[in-house]
DNA sequence: TTGAAAGCGCTAACAG
DNA sequence: CTGTTAGCGCTTTCAA
């Protein structure tokens, strides 16, 4: 910057100045043009290092997770945090600690010695959490999760409305009879709080088909996973039921629940009709594709980003985001008797 | 720091050196051992970013991609990266650009600004890139694409290789009739200079099999998604052609074959045997599950950030990383003519 | 409207 | 073995 002044010359502060664009330290016009161009001429770029060393601020986010790979919470989280960050002239550090605390604390301590601005503490599943003891005080909004008691924001899907809307969503098309739940409640390595994405899809989902005169013939519970649902499923034909409609709490679930029920000879969704939750990549590519209810990813991660850059004190709410139904063919009308 | 010095009784540079575990300075034990005490009582966090600023080196790596969140090149490669950044005591700024020329510059100017080490600059499928400008002359190693007349390792899995040990694996287990290749050498949004992974993939392959005295009885040019594999299988068997064995040239088309092979009755691998490429999640999940060559994500991120770290210049050379063989079910002697 | 000067928190010559 | 001093590249009071 110093080139710059001197190029241009003028005093490093009004460089400064002109650069930055404040009209509050007025600067000429001319000085001003002359500073741009010599910034433009000598392809000056401003070394953010030493400007947040005075001001404090590093237009930098953390963003800690116990594990980003892994599905259903993935990407796409990051993406659409990236993207809002961009949107706002920030970067993302972004880590992954494995579930390890020891790791997560040596993490927040290598985000905070270099001055992030905020950090975001995201979960892989919906669950209470109690976040290291480095982050009271910080600016932090945590994503995908809740901690009572932690004075701070958290984003996380609205799964008791996802409930609602895919028992709609089976109401709509006739159903009220023969309706299954695989995966119920539990599910998800054992949370000690429970499940709440199990729960609260359960919850909504009930609620919805009583008042609307229909009721679940029953609920397996289960772990979340494909081999899971094959199991399951299978097990339930043997024992003689024939259901009508089946609501797999994860696409993984399904997925399972296809193979069982293709197996049997029964069709999707002439014999059985299937709703789902998630919408995974697979959801998309089954046959036939899979109607579910969507884990706004993308949307989850951008509005952490977007709580975490407005101004001012950060109010310790709980922001639910939408589960919009993902429609597609595997809801039809129930089989005859 | 000051305060930690102020503390010891010593002075902010005996500070610094006790802090910093120097020996060239040589400090006495008594001085180091008060320092450090001082600066635990005081819970002294060094300030990375003031540090930076004198030393010229942020332990910071700049990461910038086209797209991560889409398969197959994902979440895998950045937690091997975050991995070997872990280790190494630096973090990782995460950057997308979505394929946009002009966001991808700003990315890395964004980046360049912070000062980063280095930047690992990644391509979702394997392929000839021309890197941003404003990345000559930085400290950079290329992921899962080649730029030649460019200055810096590429680290890339071993296609050819894979090629070679897939057609080994059909080999080994009696097939050398009726092995139809499903994705061939295109495939992949058009990039200009032709599809690495599918060309090495098919030419590996077919130099195994000839030195085996086997050959593909035909291959199929089509896009490497499920939707492909199904048309195409379908179509394959429509004509009247009854494989044994089916190369697919990724998962997504061994998913579609499946529900081909599935549609006519056929068993694998009983009726026919399926290889696969990549290892995505559904390899595991499929019913049989797959037997496919495994994109080595994990360790293309561990390795790239390995590189990058490593001291003294960067060498142009091109690392290949293995694709070891994931055995799984999907492979079975030949069905009798 | 502009410039001089101090200082953000740290490191590193250079002297003692 | 340790302290003084300068300075990394920028922002920001304060005075002119």
């Amino acid at each position: 910057m110093a080139d710059v002044a001197r190029m241009a010359g003028v005093s490093p502060t009004t460089a400064s100045f002109a650069l930055s664009g404040r009209t509050d330290m007025r600067i000429s016009d001319a000085s001003r043009a002359r500073v741009l161009e010599a910034a433009k001429e000598l392809g000056y770029r401003p070394n953010v290092t030493a400007r947040s060393l005075r001001t404090k601020s590093t237009q930098t986010i953390g963003f800690v997770s116990d594990m980003i790979t892994t599905t259903p919470f993935a990407g796409d989280v990051i993406r659409g945090a990236l993207e809002a960050a961009y949107e706002r002239d920030h970067l993302l550090f972004i880590t992954e600690a494995g579930g390890d605390r020891a790791a997560e604390a040596s993490l927040v301590h290598a985000l905070l010695d270099r001055q992030v601005d905020a950090v975001i503490y995201a979960a892989m599943f919906t669950r209470y959490i109690t976040p290291p003891k480095e982050l009271y005080g910080q600016r932090v909004v945590l994503l995908n999760c809740l901690a009572p008691g932690f004075d701070a924001p958290s984003v996380v899907p609205d799964e008791l409305q996802a409930g609602r809307d895919a028992a709609r969503a089976l109401l709509a098309a006739g159903h009220t009879k023969g309706i299954w739940a695989i995966g119920g409640h539990l599910a998800v390595p054992a949370s000690p709080e429970g499940n709440i994405a199990g729960n609260e899809r359960m919850r909504g989902m009930e609620e919805v088909l009583r008042a609307g005169g229909a009721r679940l013939d029953g609920v397996i519970e289960c772990d979340w996973n494909t081999q899971d649902g094959y199991r399951e499923v299978s097990a339930l034909l043997a024992a003689g039921h024939r259901p009508r409609a089946l609501v797999c709490l994860t696409d993984r679930l399904s997925m399972g629940a296809y193979q069982a029920l293709g197996e049997a000879g029964l069709s999707v969704p002439g014999d059985v009709s299937v709703i789902s939750f998630d919408d995974q990549d697979i959801a998309a590519v089954l046959r036939p594709a899979l109607t579910t209810m969507q884990l706004p990813h993308a949307r989850l991660g951008r509005l952490a980003v977007e709580l975490i850059l407005r101004q001012g004190p950060l109010e310790a709410a709980v922001h639910r985001v939408a589960m919009p139904l993902q429609e597609r063919d595997s809801i039809g009308t129930p089989a005859a008797e």
